[in-house]
DNA sequence: TGCTGCAATGCACAGCTGTGCAAGCGCTTG
DNA sequence: CAAGCGCTTGCACAGCTGTGCATTGCAGCA
C-alpha cells in the first residue's frame, strides 16, 4: 500500500493513459505542485535540496513538463511552421532541412507542412498552425491570397516568405535576376550570340524572373534567344526542355536552365544526342545542389546557400519577435557563380565570388 | 462605444498581442462561450441559426480554435515526431517527405526534429516532443538507447522504427538482406565470380544487413568479394569505393552498391577510369531513388517505395491507437529488382516484381 | 535575547477549451 | 387544453502550468 496521503481519487498515476503531471512529481517529492513548477523553472526561488528531491522524484517518474499547457499560459508554443511543396526535391530539400536545424538551434520546433499549391490547401495550412499557435510561419513555396496575410498579422503571427518578393511580409529572396542577367553576359562574352533558355511552365515567380532576366540582357546584347519550357521545374523538365532546344535545327551554342535540376536534364539529353560539354554546348544552372559537383555534370552554376538562407531567416523571427510593428523587411542574397566543367567564363576572376 | 456589456476588462482583442479566443467570439455574436465550442464541434448540438451566427463573428475575428487547450483538455496535440538526421539526402529525404504527407492527410502536425546520431540528441529529440505531448514519435535513423523505449513506455507514447529491427518497438524494414542476397546470386548467375561490394563505414545496422548477406551467398555461390567502404553512405562514400575496387589490380565484373548514392560515386569513378557500364562493369544499387533512372544512371536498383513504407507506419499509428497494449510488431517489405541498364539479369522475369 | 531581512514555499488565479448536467423553451399529441 | 418530449443553451468543472502575493522559517546582527 505505502500509504502516502493520498487523498480523494487519482492516484494511479497511468490512470486513463494520461501522462505524469506535476501534481504526480510534487506527490512523490512531498512538496508543492508550486515547487516543482519553480524546480523547473531557471531562475526560479527553489532550495537546492527541495530541487534536487523533485529532480530525482521527476527522474523516477518520467516526468516532463507539459507544453502545451506551459504555452497555454505564456501563448506561445514554440512551434514554427514550415509550408513546403514537394520538400523532398532539389534545392527545397535542402532549404528545408537546414531551416528545420536552425530553427531546432534556436529553441523552437519546426513543424512540417507538405502541401500542394492550391490557396484553399495553403489557408488550410495557415488554419492549422494557427491553431497550434504557432510561433512564425516560414513560406517556402506558393503564392497565398492576401487574405492570408491578414489573417496572420490579426493573429499577430509573424510570417517569412522565401525565395520570392512579397510585400506584405518581411522575405527573403536571391538575387536570381542578377544571376541571369550575368550568365548572358558571359555567354556573349565568350563570343556566343545562339543562346538557349530552359524554363519551365510553372509559372512560378522566382523561375519567372530568371526567365525575364535572361532574355532581356540577351535581348540588349543582341544575341538570340530560343526558349524551350519543360512542365515541371525537375529532370522529366530538364529532358523536355532539352529535347526542343536540341534536336531543332538551329541548336544553340549555350543554354541557361533556371535550374540545376532542369539543368541535369539537359545535359542529359545533350550527351545522348551525341554532343560533348562544353565543347559543343555550354550549359549553366542554377542552386547548386550537390548533384551538380557530381563528376557526371560537373555543372557550373549559381549558388543558393541554404545554411545562409535559413540563418538569415532565423535573424529575421528574432528581429521581428524583438520589434514587432516594423514594416516589411526585404532581403535580397547574392548569388555567386561557382564555375565547373560546363562553362568557362572568359575571365573567371572577373565574377565575384567565383570559385573552383 | 458600440456600448456591449463588456464587464470588467480585457474589452480589447488585441490586447497583449494575445490572439483571438472562444470568449471574444461569443461577446461579438451573443451568445455564451459553450456555445462557440459546440459550434467547432462536429455533432454538438446547436441551433443552425446560432451556428451561423457565432461563425459569422468568428470570421469576422479571425478565431481559431487553440489547439494547445483543446489538447491540453484531450491530452493528445494531433503532433507527430519524426526524428532523423540529415533528412535532405537521398532516400530519406523522399521517406521524411511521404511521412509528412501521410501524417497530415491522417489529421496529424509533423514535427520534424533534423538532429544527431548521438544518444544525447536522441534523448534530446524525445524530451522535446513529450513536453509538446506528441502522440506518437517516428524514428527514421539512429540507434536510441533503451532507456528511449521505456520512457515513451511510460509516458505511453507510441514509437515507430523504420528501417531497422527493434524489438522493443514497432518497426518496419525491407528485407535489405533478401535483395542483397538476390543481387549475389543474379551475379553469378550471369557467370561473374569476381565480385565488388561497395559500402560504408557509417555501421548502420541497414547498411551491415545488406553488406552481410552479400558477401553470405556470394562465398556461398563460390564467387570472391572484395570490399571497399567509403567514408558515408553517400556519393562522395562511393567514389572511395569505386577507387579502391576498381583503380586495384584486380578489379571485379559487377559491384553491389549498399545504397544509390554509392553506385552513382561507384559509375562515375569508374567511366572517368574508362570503363563501359554495364559491358567492362556491372553496378546494382539499391533504394531506387529518382536519379537512378535518369539518363547519366540508368541504375538496375532494389526499389523502396517510400509511400509505401508512410502508409504502413500510418497504419501501424492507428493500429497502435486502437490496441496500446500489443506486443511489438514488426513489419519487413520486399524490395522487387527495377531492371535498367547497369546491369541486366538472366531472366529478368524470373525475379519477383521486376519491372522495367 | 530580540529584531530585521531574506530565502523558500504554499495558495490561488489566469489562460482556453470540451462536456456533463440541468434548465428553458417550443412543439406535438392525446 | 395540458402534458410530455426533444432540442438548445448556459453553468461549472477539469486539464496543467507559471507566477504574484502572503506567509513561514531561519539566520545574522546588535
Amino acid at each position: 500500500m505505502t500509504a502516502d496521503k493520498n487523498s480523494t481519487t487519482g492516484d494511479k498515476i497511468s490512470d486513463k493513459l494520461r501522462s505524469v503531471s506535476a501534481l504526480h512529481v510534487a506527490r512523490q517529492a512531498g512538496v508543492s505542485r508550486s515547487a516543482v513548477s519553480r524546480a523547473f523553472t531557471p531562475g526560479a526561488s527553489v532550495a537546492t535540496e527541495t530541487r534536487e528531491k523533485i529532480m530525482r522524484a521527476a527522474e523516477e517518474l518520467g516526468y516532463q513538463v507539459n507544453d502545451l499547457a506551459r504555452g497555454l499560459l505564456a501563448n506561445q508554443s514554440r512551434l514554427v511552421g514550415l509550408v513546403v511543396t514537394k520538400p523532398e526535391v532539389g534545392f527545397r530539400a535542402h532549404l528545408a532541412a537546414a531551416l528545420t536545424k536552425a530553427l531546432i538551434h534556436r529553441g523552437n520546433v519546426p513543424v512540417m507542412i507538405n502541401t500542394g499549391q492550391t490557396e484553399q490547401e495553403l489557408i488550410s495550412a495557415q488554419k492549422t498552425l494557427l491553431g497550434h499557435r504557432a510561433e512564425a510561419t516560414i513560406i517556402l513555396s506558393g503564392s497565398p491570397p492576401s487574405s492570408f496575410f491578414e489573417l496572420a498579422r490579426r493573429n499577430g503571427q509573424p510570417l517569412v516568405v522565401i525565395g520570392r518578393s512579397e510585400p506584405e511580409a518581411d522575405h527573403i529572396q536571391t538575387d536570381g535576376g542578377a544571376a541571369a542577367k550575368l550568365a548572358a553576359a558571359m555567354f556573349v562574352a565568350r563570343g556566343m550570340t545562339k543562346l538557349g533558355l530552359a524554363g519551365s511552365l510553372s509559372g512560378t515567380p522566382t523561375i519567372t524572373e530568371r526567365e525575364d532576366a535572361f532574355r532581356a540582357e540577351a535581348a540588349r546584347l543582341g544575341a538570340e534567344v530560343v526558349i524551350a519550357r519543360g512542365r515541371d521545374t525537375d529532370y522529366a523538365g530538364g529532358l523536355q526542355a532539352g529535347r526542343a532546344l536540341i534536336d531543332g535545327q538551329s541548336r544553340p551554342q549555350a543554354i541557361f536552365c533556371v535550374n540545376d535540376l532542369i539543368a541535369f536534364g539537359v545535359m542529359d539529353h545533350a550527351r545522348q544526342a551525341g554532343l560533348d560539354i562544353p565543347s559543343d554546348l555550354c550549359v549553366v544552372g542554377f542552386d547548386d545542389v550537390p548533384e551538380a559537383g557530381w563528376l557526371a555534370y560537373r555543372l557550373t552554376t549559381f549558388r543558393q546557400d541554404p545554411e545562409t538562407m535559413a540563418a538569415r531567416a532565423v535573424a529575421l523571427l528574432d528581429l521581428r519577435q524583438r520589434e514587432p510593428d516594423l514594416a516589411p523587411i526585404r532581403q535580397r542574397l547574392s548569388v555567386p557563380l561557382v564555375v565547373r566543367g560546363s562553362f568557362v567564363p572568359h575571365h573567371a576572376g572577373r565574377f565575384p565570388d567565383s570559385s573552383s
